[in-house]
DNA sequence: GCACTGTATTATGTATACAGTATAAGTGAG
DNA sequence: CTCACTTATACTGTATACATAATACAGTGC
């Protein structure tokens, strides 16, 4: 039988709920925040607030300031570089560590989850589709059986996510993205490892790039808006 | 004046006390403990156990059984395959961003580390002769400026140390590891990129293999002796 | 007006109490 | 003796209360 589904704790509510709110941008990451002010405005305790915030600060989502409260990390130019470098080497070596057992209804699997991002991507809803890019990465990691390389991974992709959704999903970068994944999965499909593996660096290589480049479009958009609003 | 060291707080002073137990090894992976028996143990509340075992559970150093309680993680030659590969190409790419900007002062600092190192092994040191080895590849990471791949590697580098003492710090390795040591310290006194990325690779290679044939050895003889314990 | 000091507020760490629930222990019937 | 059912024990999650220390603030004296 499955496993019935125990219920959530307070604090894996807040920490999901928290999480949410910093990944998806709409948490400000100047806005300081308590246990104490997050508590009230949740209506609980400060003990399973005070866990998930820990929790998030470990992560790397959160920074905490003592004496001050917490406020959502920023990351850099820097940062995002390293990241990129580890994500390559992780999954390049997970393609090549699956691509001789995936099986074929692993593989159909991988293409429905395509499929569903590119109806998201339809839909216009940006939100589903970095959540289905993230489980089709996460999933690869799975199928390559590299538990470690896994965890890592996540913290990771964790910390790729606080660079902003607006950055991630842009406009015709999307559709190239659909694109790129379905070439992997082809190529996993013909147990190709050297295209396979090299189809992965050159898709986290290129959207590393476009990040880049609609980073410093906000970035100028912003400006120009400041200082037009500062007249 | 120099700046007071912050008293630190109980759930820090537990956090480091269990690690140390769990990575020096005096804490039997067998055995289980819960919040409420070690809190008992040091007479304190749960509140500050509570935190620190949570902690040391994220980090991969404990797991969690529900309703049983913790204990200390164990790590197969799976882990120790994808750990390896991760500090390898964190700790290359390490070794390529500060070839360039590594001043005389820090690459004396590293000879005094290394020197330390060797008369670490000279007293019979063992636990000492570990610390410096993390010193060591954390300060380099330091140096490369590399904050992401340094927090990585930390987590990465605790977990290496679930392998035990005794297989990490094997008769005539240690020698072995400071002659390595020096080597990549010279090739970067060079400014020989090339050189001491590989060096490090090769480092890393041979001291997980070493790491490996004497986990077997150990594992052969504790069956030994268990078996002739049984009669 | 400025600096210093004492007070108030607030963030945080820790202790304690309590409730819920899963496992283990114990008890009784077949 | 075994199985089912009840009871008890213990692990965990959460709330609450309190102590401490750091910051903000205000008032007083120069």
């Amino acid at each position: 039988m499955e496993p019935i589904a125990r219920r959530k704790t307070t604090k894996e509510i807040v920490y999901d709920q928290l999480k949410r709110s910093i990944l998806s941008g709409e948490l400000d990451p100047n806005q300081m925040m308590t246990e104490t002010s997050l508590a009230e405005s949740l209506h609980i305790s400060r003990t399973p607030v005070r866990e998930a915030v820990g929790d998030l600060t470990k992560e790397g989502l959160l920074i905490h300031i003592p004496r001050k409260g917490f406020k959502v990390r920023r990351i850099d130019e820097d940062d995002m570089e390293q990241i990129l470098y580890l994500r390559i080497s992780i999954e390049m070596r997970s393609v090549k560590m699956l691509i001789d057992h995936i099986t074929d209804e692993e593989l159909k699997k991988l293409d429905a989850l395509i499929d569903e991002q590119q109806i998201a991507i339809q839909n216009n809803d940006r939100i589903r589709y970095i959540e289905l890019d993230q489980i089709l990465h996460r999933h690869l990691l799975k199928l390559s059986n590299q538990n470690i390389l896994e965890q890592i991974l996540q913290e990771l992709y964790n910390l790729t996510r606080l660079i902003g959704h607006a950055a991630i999903s842009k406009e015709g970068r999307m559709e190239e993205v659909i694109q790129e994944h379905r070439e992997i999965v082809n190529a996993l499909r013909e147990r190709d490892e050297e295209k396979a593996a090299d189809l992965m660096r050159h898709h986290l290589l290129t959207t590393a790039s476009s990040v880049k480049k609609q980073r410093e479009q906000l970035k100028n958009n912003k400006e120009k808006s400041d200082s037009l609003g500062g007249l």
